[in-house]
DNA sequence: GCCCAGGAGATTT
DNA sequence: AAATCTCATGGG
């Protein structure tokens, strides 16, 4: 077991976000599938306790380089943020494998975060070597895939694997649109997905990923509810974060997901309502 | 039964 | 360039 400082996180409001779906919560600690590791971790204030790899790996992962405190004040100028920066204080930009996130969020079409991690367990259940994500070469076919109940995303996993195996995830950079594009040159990769990928795993922290929740939001908030295309969601993004866009998209997630799920905590009746 | 879900891709308007 | 359909499956 080792101990590092980690000021500003939130190890459970980051692995709750919506970024990453390989974790559980198990006897009052977070166990954590980092490739071929597995992380137990516990927060204890400005500690972070873990076993299962060294620190280095563990800073690197949670992103504690980042500068937080910056970056929330940075973002505080502008006061829609505020509300999320403080609610969901502690929650950081992870660095994840860009395979495996890339598999992730090709899954994540049309879909939900319960059910995203239940796909990524099951095609690491089945084709990988635990506890590591199979690697693009052990990708099951497409056929197999279906099997796992993933539906028309089965094709695009495939096809993703085939061509992340000849080295299409290799080495991207440049400006995000090339990185943008690079990515949708893999099926089952649009837009969306290839924000995600380039904020969750390539660090392009100007990335701005634009989903439903992020899409009603921001009209919301920025647009006068007006409906405007995701095009011009993102421009404004860029224009109003800068740098920083992918962040201000992950407080504005989590903090738009929330409200939707006090509504419907407060809305929702009683089974004994319900005649029989 | 209907609707929506951290969409993408193809087609139509 | 925007609107519309389809693609599978699951949960409310």
């Amino acid at each position: 077991m080792q101990t590092i400082s980690c000021p500003e996180f939130s190890l459970r409001t980051t692995l709750e976000s919506g970024q990453f779906f390989r974790w559980r919560e198990r006897d009052g600690a977070f166990e954590i599938l980092l490739r071929d590791r597995v992380i137990t971790a516990r927060q204890d204030g400005d500690e972070l306790r873990f076993e299962g790899a060294d620190a280095p790996t563990v800073r690197r992962f949670f992103a504690l380089d980042h500068d937080l405190s910056a970056i929330r004040a940075e973002l505080a100028r502008d006061p829609v943020l505020r509300g999320p920066l403080e609610r969901f204080r502690g929650l950081r930009i992870l660095r994840q494998d860009p395979w495996e996130c890339v598999a992730a969020f090709i899954t994540s079409a049309a879909s939900n975060i319960p059910r995203i991690s239940r796909n990524v367990r099951d095609m690491a259940a089945r084709f990988g070597t635990p506890p590591a994500f199979p690697r693009p070469h052990e990708m099951g076919t497409e056929p197999q895939l279906r099997a796992l109940r993933l539906g028309f995303r089965a094709r695009y996993l495939a096809e993703a694997a085939r061509l992340a195996r000849d080295g299409r995830l290799d080495r991207l950079d440049g400006p995000l649109d090339s990185v943008r594009d690079a990515l949708m040159e893999l099926p089952g990769i649009g837009g969306k997905v290839a924000d995600c990928v380039a904020l969750f795993a390539y660090g392009r922290l100007e990335a701005f990923p634009v989903d439903t929740w992020v899409r009603k939001t921001m009209r919301k908030l920025y647009f006068g509810g007006r409906r405007v295309t995701d095009r011009r969601i993102r421009s404004f993004a860029a224009r109003r974060f800068g740098p920083l866009a992918g962040y201000a998209q992950q407080y504005l997630f989590v903090a738009a997901r929330s409200s939707r799920a006090e509504s419907r905590d407060s809305t929702r009746s009683p089974a004994a309502a319900r005649p029989a």
